[in-house]
DNA sequence: AATCATATGTTAGCTTATCTCACATATAAT
DNA sequence: ATTATATGTGAGATAAGCTAACATATGATT
Protein backbone atom coordinates (compact mmCIF):
# COMPACT_ATOMS: atom_id res chain seq x y z
CA UNK A 1 0.00 0.00 0.00
CA UNK A 2 1.57 2.85 -0.89
CA UNK A 3 1.15 7.09 0.19
CA UNK A 4 -1.65 7.66 -2.60
CA UNK A 5 -3.72 4.73 -1.60
CA UNK A 6 -3.22 5.86 2.33
CA UNK A 7 -4.50 9.27 1.00
CA UNK A 8 -7.47 7.97 -0.64
CA UNK A 9 -8.79 5.73 1.45
CA UNK A 10 -12.27 6.20 3.01
CA UNK A 11 -11.61 6.58 7.12
CA UNK A 12 -13.77 9.99 8.08
CA UNK A 13 -16.98 10.48 8.55
CA UNK A 14 -18.92 13.41 8.53
CA UNK A 15 -18.72 14.39 11.86
CA UNK A 16 -15.17 14.07 12.27
CA UNK A 17 -14.45 16.42 8.71
CA UNK A 18 -16.68 18.63 10.11
CA UNK A 19 -13.94 19.30 13.13
CA UNK A 20 -10.75 19.02 11.63
CA UNK A 21 -12.25 21.45 8.82
CA UNK A 22 -14.61 23.91 10.94
CA UNK A 23 -17.43 23.47 8.10
CA UNK A 24 -20.77 22.79 8.60
CA UNK A 25 -22.65 19.29 7.13
CA UNK A 26 -24.11 21.68 5.10
CA UNK A 27 -21.22 22.94 3.14
CA UNK A 28 -19.58 20.36 2.76
CA UNK A 29 -22.67 18.06 1.33
CA UNK A 30 -22.63 21.10 -1.04
CA UNK A 31 -19.33 20.87 -2.03
CA UNK A 32 -20.24 17.52 -2.81
CA UNK A 33 -23.09 18.38 -4.80
CA UNK A 34 -20.93 20.76 -7.01
CA UNK A 35 -17.92 18.03 -7.44
CA UNK A 36 -15.58 19.57 -5.40
CA UNK A 37 -15.35 16.69 -3.88
CA UNK A 38 -16.44 12.91 -4.17
CA UNK A 39 -16.07 10.97 -1.30
CA UNK A 40 -16.86 7.62 -0.71
CA UNK A 41 -19.82 5.96 0.61
CA UNK A 42 -20.84 2.89 3.46
CA UNK A 43 -23.09 -0.03 2.32
CA UNK A 44 -25.91 1.97 4.57
CA UNK A 45 -25.09 5.47 2.65
CA UNK A 46 -22.69 7.11 4.55
CA UNK A 47 -20.42 9.63 3.40
CA UNK A 48 -16.74 8.10 4.20
CA UNK A 49 -14.29 11.20 3.65
CA UNK A 50 -10.47 10.34 2.65
CA UNK A 51 -7.55 12.39 3.50
CA UNK A 52 -7.67 13.95 0.10
CA UNK A 53 -11.45 14.82 0.75
CA UNK A 54 -10.12 16.47 3.77
CA UNK A 55 -6.99 18.41 2.49
CA UNK A 56 -9.53 19.68 -0.29
CA UNK A 57 -11.84 21.04 1.64
CA UNK A 58 -9.00 23.00 3.87
CA UNK A 59 -8.10 24.80 0.35
CA UNK A 60 -11.54 25.10 -0.45
CA UNK A 61 -12.25 26.81 2.49
CA UNK A 62 -9.01 29.18 1.52
CA UNK A 63 -10.38 29.75 -2.00
CA UNK A 64 -13.68 30.73 -0.66
CA UNK A 65 -12.05 33.87 1.38
CA UNK A 66 -9.94 34.66 -1.19
CA UNK A 67 -13.57 35.35 -2.98
CA UNK A 68 -13.38 32.56 -5.55
CA UNK A 69 -16.90 30.18 -6.57
CA UNK A 70 -17.95 26.80 -6.77
CA UNK A 71 -16.47 26.86 -10.83
CA UNK A 72 -13.60 29.00 -9.79
CA UNK A 73 -12.80 26.49 -7.36
CA UNK A 74 -13.51 23.67 -9.26
CA UNK A 75 -11.39 24.48 -12.54
CA UNK A 76 -8.15 25.37 -9.88
CA UNK A 77 -8.62 22.01 -8.05
CA UNK A 78 -8.51 20.10 -11.14
CA UNK A 79 -5.57 22.02 -12.79
CA UNK A 80 -3.72 21.15 -9.26
CA UNK A 81 -4.20 17.30 -9.88
CA UNK A 82 -2.76 17.75 -13.48
CA UNK A 83 0.40 19.54 -11.40
CA UNK A 84 0.42 17.11 -9.24
CA UNK A 85 0.39 14.48 -11.77
CA UNK A 86 2.86 16.23 -13.84
CA UNK A 87 5.48 16.21 -11.30
CA UNK A 88 5.09 12.09 -11.40
CA UNK A 89 5.48 12.18 -14.95
CA UNK A 90 8.23 14.86 -14.25
CA UNK A 91 9.29 16.26 -17.52
CA UNK A 92 8.78 18.62 -20.65
CA UNK A 93 5.49 20.94 -19.08
CA UNK A 94 2.77 22.14 -21.96
CA UNK A 95 1.66 25.99 -21.56
CA UNK A 96 -1.04 25.18 -19.87
CA UNK A 97 0.43 23.44 -17.22
CA UNK A 98 3.16 26.21 -16.53
CA UNK A 99 -0.28 28.14 -16.27
CA UNK A 100 -1.90 26.11 -13.67
CA UNK A 101 1.68 25.69 -11.87
CA UNK A 102 1.92 30.08 -11.97
CA UNK A 103 -2.03 29.76 -10.34
CA UNK A 104 -0.84 27.40 -8.04
CA UNK A 105 2.14 29.12 -6.41
CA UNK A 106 0.08 32.28 -6.60
CA UNK A 107 -2.46 30.00 -4.45
CA UNK A 108 0.04 28.74 -1.93
CA UNK A 109 0.90 32.76 -1.79
CA UNK A 110 -1.17 34.26 0.94
CA UNK A 111 -2.21 31.72 3.18
CA UNK A 112 -4.78 33.50 6.08
CA UNK A 113 -4.46 30.35 8.54
CA UNK A 114 -7.57 30.85 10.73
CA UNK A 115 -8.57 27.16 10.28
CA UNK A 116 -8.13 24.52 13.64
CA UNK A 117 -6.07 22.41 10.94
CA UNK A 118 -4.35 24.90 8.51
CA UNK A 119 -4.44 24.07 4.96
CA UNK A 120 -1.79 21.98 3.92
CA UNK A 121 -1.04 20.84 7.77
CA UNK A 122 -2.96 17.45 6.91
CA UNK A 123 0.04 16.15 4.78
CA UNK A 124 2.12 16.02 8.18
CA UNK A 125 0.55 12.98 8.78
CA UNK A 126 2.39 11.26 5.85
CA UNK A 127 6.05 10.05 5.03
CA UNK A 128 7.35 11.39 2.15
CA UNK A 129 6.16 14.94 2.51
CA UNK A 130 7.03 18.54 2.85
CA UNK B 1 0.59 20.42 16.71
CA UNK B 2 2.99 17.68 17.00
CA UNK B 3 3.34 13.84 15.67
CA UNK B 4 2.02 12.39 19.10
CA UNK B 5 -0.86 14.93 18.71
CA UNK B 6 -1.66 13.83 15.75
CA UNK B 7 -1.67 9.84 16.32
CA UNK B 8 -4.09 10.44 19.58
CA UNK B 9 -6.50 12.43 17.66
CA UNK B 10 -9.84 10.93 18.01
CA UNK B 11 -10.64 10.56 14.38
CA UNK B 12 -12.26 6.95 13.18
CA UNK B 13 -15.42 5.61 14.36
CA UNK B 14 -16.02 2.25 15.24
CA UNK B 15 -16.89 1.26 11.80
CA UNK B 16 -14.10 1.94 10.40
CA UNK B 17 -11.73 0.62 12.95
CA UNK B 18 -13.62 -2.58 12.50
CA UNK B 19 -12.45 -2.44 8.55
CA UNK B 20 -8.98 -1.35 9.78
CA UNK B 21 -8.22 -3.97 11.85
CA UNK B 22 -10.42 -6.76 10.53
CA UNK B 23 -12.01 -7.12 14.40
CA UNK B 24 -15.70 -7.42 14.93
CA UNK B 25 -16.95 -3.90 17.55
CA UNK B 26 -17.66 -6.78 20.28
CA UNK B 27 -14.02 -7.85 19.95
CA UNK B 28 -12.97 -3.96 20.48
CA UNK B 29 -15.24 -3.10 22.96
CA UNK B 30 -14.43 -5.99 25.00
CA UNK B 31 -10.27 -4.74 24.86
CA UNK B 32 -11.51 -1.53 26.06
CA UNK B 33 -13.76 -3.29 28.92
CA UNK B 34 -10.16 -4.84 29.82
CA UNK B 35 -8.73 -1.38 29.20
CA UNK B 36 -6.31 -2.18 26.37
CA UNK B 37 -7.10 0.76 24.65
CA UNK B 38 -9.34 3.64 26.39
CA UNK B 39 -11.11 5.68 22.81
CA UNK B 40 -12.51 9.21 23.28
CA UNK B 41 -16.37 9.43 23.09
CA UNK B 42 -18.36 11.88 21.32
CA UNK B 43 -20.68 13.99 23.03
CA UNK B 44 -23.62 11.07 22.21
CA UNK B 45 -21.68 8.52 23.53
CA UNK B 46 -20.37 7.16 20.64
CA UNK B 47 -16.88 5.62 20.31
CA UNK B 48 -14.20 7.96 18.02
CA UNK B 49 -10.65 6.07 18.03
CA UNK B 50 -6.82 7.65 16.93
CA UNK B 51 -4.28 5.90 15.19
CA UNK B 52 -2.82 4.93 18.31
CA UNK B 53 -5.90 3.25 19.51
CA UNK B 54 -5.37 1.05 16.16
CA UNK B 55 -2.06 0.45 16.12
CA UNK B 56 -2.68 -1.12 19.29
CA UNK B 57 -5.96 -3.11 18.60
CA UNK B 58 -3.48 -4.29 15.26
CA UNK B 59 -0.77 -5.63 17.95
CA UNK B 60 -3.61 -7.14 20.22
CA UNK B 61 -4.79 -9.16 17.64
CA UNK B 62 -1.27 -10.08 17.06
CA UNK B 63 -0.88 -10.92 20.45
CA UNK B 64 -3.40 -13.04 21.01
CA UNK B 65 -2.76 -15.15 17.87
CA UNK B 66 0.48 -15.80 19.82
CA UNK B 67 -1.65 -16.87 22.85
CA UNK B 68 -1.51 -14.43 25.63
CA UNK B 69 -4.46 -13.28 27.15
CA UNK B 70 -5.98 -10.34 28.62
CA UNK B 71 -3.96 -9.92 31.68
CA UNK B 72 -0.45 -10.35 29.28
CA UNK B 73 -1.50 -8.05 26.48
CA UNK B 74 -1.80 -5.28 28.70
CA UNK B 75 0.95 -5.82 30.81
CA UNK B 76 2.89 -5.80 27.31
CA UNK B 77 1.21 -2.81 26.17
CA UNK B 78 2.24 -0.70 29.16
CA UNK B 79 5.64 -1.70 29.03
CA UNK B 80 6.15 -0.50 25.47
CA UNK B 81 4.56 2.29 26.48
CA UNK B 82 7.69 2.86 28.70
CA UNK B 83 10.02 1.78 26.74
CA UNK B 84 8.48 4.23 24.24
CA UNK B 85 9.18 7.21 26.41
CA UNK B 86 12.38 5.61 27.68
CA UNK B 87 13.28 6.47 23.81
CA UNK B 88 12.50 9.94 24.44
CA UNK B 89 14.25 10.82 27.31
CA UNK B 90 17.30 8.60 26.21
CA UNK B 91 19.31 7.44 28.49
CA UNK B 92 20.08 4.92 31.95
CA UNK B 93 17.79 1.80 31.29
CA UNK B 94 16.88 0.24 34.73
CA UNK B 95 16.64 -3.71 34.56
CA UNK B 96 13.17 -3.84 34.18
CA UNK B 97 13.13 -1.80 31.21
CA UNK B 98 15.88 -3.66 29.87
CA UNK B 99 13.75 -6.32 30.19
CA UNK B 100 10.76 -4.94 28.82
CA UNK B 101 12.79 -3.95 26.04
CA UNK B 102 13.90 -7.50 25.49
CA UNK B 103 10.18 -8.66 25.59
CA UNK B 104 9.69 -5.76 23.17
CA UNK B 105 12.29 -7.23 20.74
CA UNK B 106 10.93 -10.68 21.29
CA UNK B 107 7.65 -9.30 20.20
CA UNK B 108 8.44 -7.78 16.90
CA UNK B 109 10.04 -11.16 16.17
CA UNK B 110 7.73 -13.20 15.02
CA UNK B 111 4.74 -11.17 13.07
CA UNK B 112 2.50 -13.73 11.04
CA UNK B 113 0.98 -10.92 8.72
CA UNK B 114 -2.45 -11.90 8.13
CA UNK B 115 -4.42 -8.36 8.79
CA UNK B 116 -5.38 -6.63 5.74
CA UNK B 117 -3.35 -3.71 7.35
CA UNK B 118 -0.15 -5.60 9.12
CA UNK B 119 0.78 -4.40 12.62
CA UNK B 120 3.17 -1.59 11.88
CA UNK B 121 1.53 -0.56 9.07
CA UNK B 122 0.17 2.06 9.96
CA UNK B 123 3.22 3.79 11.02
CA UNK B 124 3.49 4.91 7.71
CA UNK B 125 0.62 7.81 7.77
CA UNK B 126 3.48 9.59 9.83
CA UNK B 127 6.28 11.20 9.64
CA UNK B 128 9.04 10.83 11.76
CA UNK B 129 8.74 7.23 11.42
CA UNK B 130 10.39 3.73 10.03
C1' DA C 1 -34.39 49.85 -6.65
C1' DA C 2 -35.81 45.32 -8.01
C1' DT C 3 -34.41 40.89 -9.43
C1' DC C 4 -31.48 37.01 -9.61
C1' DA C 5 -27.79 33.81 -8.34
C1' DT C 6 -24.89 31.82 -4.87
C1' DA C 7 -23.75 29.89 -0.54
C1' DT C 8 -25.48 28.55 3.66
C1' DG C 9 -29.06 27.94 7.52
C1' DT C 10 -32.83 25.26 9.19
C1' DT C 11 -36.28 21.83 9.67
C1' DA C 12 -38.72 17.41 8.89
C1' DG C 13 -38.95 12.61 8.27
C1' DC C 14 -36.32 8.60 7.55
C1' DT C 15 -32.35 5.24 7.78
C1' DT C 16 -27.99 3.68 9.42
C1' DA C 17 -24.67 3.23 12.95
C1' DT C 18 -23.61 2.75 17.45
C1' DC C 19 -24.62 2.07 22.39
C1' DT C 20 -25.44 -0.92 26.62
C1' DC C 21 -26.95 -5.03 28.58
C1' DA C 22 -28.00 -9.63 28.78
C1' DC C 23 -27.66 -14.24 27.55
C1' DA C 24 -25.41 -18.02 24.68
C1' DT C 25 -21.33 -20.70 23.51
C1' DA C 26 -16.83 -22.58 22.12
C1' DT C 27 -12.35 -23.39 23.83
C1' DA C 28 -8.97 -23.81 27.24
C1' DA C 29 -7.65 -24.18 32.13
C1' DT C 30 -8.40 -26.31 36.63
C1' DA D 1 -17.02 -31.71 35.35
C1' DT D 2 -16.59 -27.04 36.32
C1' DT D 3 -14.88 -22.58 35.57
C1' DA D 4 -12.89 -18.75 33.11
C1' DT D 5 -12.06 -16.41 28.85
C1' DA D 6 -13.12 -14.50 24.50
C1' DT D 7 -16.58 -13.85 21.30
C1' DG D 8 -21.37 -14.31 19.10
C1' DT D 9 -25.99 -12.65 19.01
C1' DG D 10 -30.15 -10.09 19.80
C1' DA D 11 -33.15 -6.46 21.86
C1' DG D 12 -34.26 -1.92 22.67
C1' DA D 13 -32.65 2.80 22.79
C1' DT D 14 -30.03 6.85 21.10
C1' DA D 15 -26.93 9.30 18.05
C1' DA D 16 -25.44 10.47 13.64
C1' DG D 17 -26.22 10.84 9.03
C1' DC D 18 -29.24 11.15 4.72
C1' DT D 19 -32.29 13.70 1.30
C1' DA D 20 -35.35 17.20 0.16
C1' DA D 21 -37.50 21.40 0.73
C1' DC D 22 -37.91 25.99 2.01
C1' DA D 23 -35.65 30.31 4.07
C1' DT D 24 -32.24 33.95 3.80
C1' DA D 25 -28.10 36.88 3.54
C1' DT D 26 -24.94 38.75 0.36
C1' DG D 27 -23.40 40.27 -3.88
C1' DA D 28 -24.10 40.74 -8.93
C1' DT D 29 -27.15 42.21 -12.84
C1' DT D 30 -30.38 44.77 -15.03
Amino acid sequence: MNDQDRRSMPLFSIGTVMKLTELTARQIRYYEENELITPERTSGNQRLFSFNDVDKLLEIKDLLDKGLNMAGIKLLLAEEIKVEKSKVSNSDLSDKELRSILRNELNEAGRLGRTSLRQGELSRFFVNNG
